[in-house]
DNA sequence: TGTACATCAGTGAACGCGCGTTCACTGATGTAC
DNA sequence: TGTACATCAGTGAACGCGCGTTCACTGATGTAC
């Protein structure tokens, strides 16, 4: 038989890429077949229908970036440091992998309500549970930990929204200190470090 | 001939209700025919398409909010004072009309791409600008206004999205002074004021 | 190695459903005289 | 005040289009002997 994952691969980039240019709706099962080059029967052999497709890419990419901030907020090292490696993880693969993010950022008022509360799965949950331990440890000042994570949230994705509207240029890993010390600050950090290069953001 | 303006108020409120929960494409002319109820022909002496519909519940929503947030921009008050009260518009008017704000959260990646680029009729533009002129004065340390404004609009309105979403809990109008105290700090402001209700967020 | 068979990825015409939209019609209300 | 007419908001059956999905079929490839 011929070998279907090179298919399926193809089918999930193309359906990722025109999803995020798109959006979901107004992405027919054909566009995807003719970018792809198959038949639209084919889809149906790897996808049980559209909406798994879109639930499929939107969930596995979602619970993929939830992990690796999970690992990273499990590591050990400093606040300060952990919220660094978060935002650098976030946007280097924002940086590596557009077509993901815009499609995460675009659908994710689709889905987010179907994401497991589980900080293995689910990005704000894997944030707040890294203010949440912060708190306990007197390296962030007490507080609600959700709206601190809906707030370090905020800082982080509305510049990546931006960048996709191309209101900002440029690419989101140069950012990463300046989105470090403006979280750390919002947060209510102890003694954030200050920043090493780029455009000082001065505190009088 | 009947008075039409009550049955288009009546339209725009059912349409902007169902949009706001539903989403534009799984809210049908019927369903929001049916929820008024008319006939599914009686939108069409309002409206010349569902898109028009959309179209123009998106755009008046979010000009009116750039049209405040600009006039409070412009009122000539010292810098913090402004931040405060533009979140004030912001957090009230979600907590009013949440349905309006859910609409334009949702939605925005629909329209924003054809919103003039105008601080009267663009809330981003109006906010980028708040923060221009605060650089200019030396309210705010020097840096790129489009990327501070990024960042404030994602401390206000990631929260807001949160709240949507049963995450965050009670109105937007109590969390005020947090939201205006991280963004003076994560925008570098000078000497922001001190909180002076609520758990403080406490700075070392 | 050669032959028969099973598997299954891929095809593409066809189906039926729900959608946005149309349009000939109704009838309530304002206006002219 | 009463009558004739014009206006136009609202009706709802009907239309046609595009969509997601189906399914009988094809044929390439792996396996058994």
């Amino acid at each position: 038989m011929r070998d279907g994952t090179r298919t399926r691969a193809r089918i999930e980039a193309e359906a990722l890429r025109l999803f995020a240019e798109r959006g979901i709706a107004a992405t027919s099962i054909r566009d995807i077949a003719g970018a792809v080059g198959v038949a639209e029967g084919a889809l149906y052999r790897h996808f049980a229908s559209k909406d798994e497709l879109a639930r499929t890419l939107f969930m596995d990419g979602y619970a993929a970036l939830a992990r690796r901030i999970q690992a990273a907020g499990l590591s050990g090292e400093p606040f300060g440091m952990i919220v660094e490696k978060v935002i650098r993880i976030f946007c280097e693969l924002f940086d590596e992998n557009r077509p993901l993010f815009s499609f995460l950022l675009l659908s994710q008022h689709a889905f987010l309500s179907e994401v497991a509360r589980d900080a293995s799965a689910n990005v704000v949950e894997a944030v707040a549970e890294i203010f949440r331990r912060a708190m306990a440890e007197g390296a962030v000042a007490p507080g609600d930990p959700d709206l601190v994570a809906a707030m370090a949230l905020g800082i982080v994705a509305q510049p990546a929204t931006f960048t996709v509207y191309g209101r900002l240029a440029g690419p989101m890993s140069a950012r990463v200190p300046a989105l470090a010390r403006a979280v750390l600050l919002a947060a209510g950090a102890a003694a954030p470090a200050p920043m090493r290069a780029g455009p000082a953001i001065r505190v009088v």
